[in-house]
DNA sequence: ACTAAACGGTTACAAATGCAACTATTAACT
DNA sequence: AGTTAATAGTTGCATTTGTAACCGTTTAGT
C-alpha cells in the first residue's frame, strides 16, 4: 500500500518548474541580444534602479553570492558598461555606476523585460497573474530563518 | 528621466527568488536526513510515484536533462535503492525500479515532504497557497514553446 | 537488404557555481 | 595603543552542470 506524493502537486518542485519555465524563456531573450549571463544581468538591473551601489549592496538585493557579483561586476567593467568609485572613507569599498553605454543597455533591458512580462500576463490571463502576485508575495514575506 | 525597472516587481525574478527560498529550505531537510542530491531526490520521487520507468521517461517527467538523470540513477544505484532491468524488446531501454530499501527512503521523504508543505501552507495562509497554486496552474498551462 | 537517421543512455570536456581561504582595511575591545 | 574580530572584495579549488560527441541498437527510406 505504497503511500505516493504525486510530485505535479508538490509545491516545491512547482515553484522551480514554473521559475525554470518563465525565467529560461526571458534569459533567452537578454541573453541572444547582449550576450549576458544572468548575474551580469542582475546586477545591470540593480545599478540601473538605484543608480550606485557597492557590489555587496548587489549582492543583498539581488539574493546572489558575493562571488558571483565580483565576478559578474569584473565582466561588466571589462565591457565598459560599469565603473568603479574609491570611497574616500573606507577603502574597501567600491561604488559601482553605470557608465552611458551600460545606462544605454540598461534602457533596452527595461524594454525587453517590460515586453516580456505584458506578453507573459496576457498569456496567463491577468486574474491568474493576479494570483501568482499574491502567492509569491505571501512567499516573499516568509521570515529569512525559515525562508533560508 | 531614467525609465526604470523595480526588480522587485518582475516576475522572473520574484519567481526565481520565491522558488529558490522554498526549495533551499526544502532539499536541506532531505539532503540532512539522506544526503541526497536534488537530481537524486526527483528521480526517487517520479520512481515512487509511478512505479517503474525508464531513465528517459524521468527526464521527461521532471524537467531534468538526460545527463542528470543518468548520474543520478547511477548513485541511486550504487547505494541500492534502484535497479536496472533490460528492455526484452529493446534493448537500449533499461526499466529502472526502487527496491526495497529505496522504497522505504521514499516513504520517509514523503512524510518528510507532506510535513514540509503542511508547513509552508500554514506559514503563507491558506488564501495566499489558493493564490499561488492557481497562479502556478496558469504558467503550467502555458504552451512548451512559450514556455521553453 | 542497405544505408541513413533516430533514439536510449553514457561519458568527456568546458563553463558556471559554491566554499573556503586570502588580502586589505576598518571597527571593537581591553 | 595593541590585539582581535569583522567587513569588502577577490581568487583558488572542488563540485555541479550543460553541451557535444559518442556507443550500441532500432527504425525508416530506398
Amino acid at each position: 500500500m505504497p503511500d505516493i506524493l504525486p510530485l505535479e502537486a508538490f509545491l516545491p518542485y512547482r515553484l522551480v518548474r514554473a521559475s525554470n519555465a518563465v525565467s529560461q524563456r526571458f534569459a533567452a531573450a537578454y541573453k541572444m541580444r547582449f550576450g549576458l549571463t544572468r548575474p551580469e544581468w542582475r546586477s545591470i538591473a540593480i545599478l540601473g534602479e538605484v543608480g550606485e551601489a557597492t557590489a555587496t549592496e548587489i549582492g543583498r538585493r539581488s539574493t546572489m553570492h558575493k562571488t558571483k557579483v565580483s565576478r559578474a561586476v569584473a565582466a561588466l567593467e571589462g565591457r565598459g558598461w560599469l565603473t568603479r568609485r574609491a570611497d574616500s572613507d573606507d577603502r574597501r569599498v567600491e561604488h559601482l555606476e553605470l557608465t552611458a553605454k551600460g545606462r544605454q543597455a540598461y534602457r533596452e533591458l527595461v524594454q525587453l523585460a517590460r515586453r516580456f512580462q505584458e506578453d507573459l500576463v496576457r498569456e496567463m490571463g491577468a486574474d491568474a497573474a493576479a494570483a501568482l502576485d499574491q502567492g509569491l508575495t505571501a512567499v516573499e514575506r516568509m521570515p529569512p530563518a525559515q525562508r533560508r
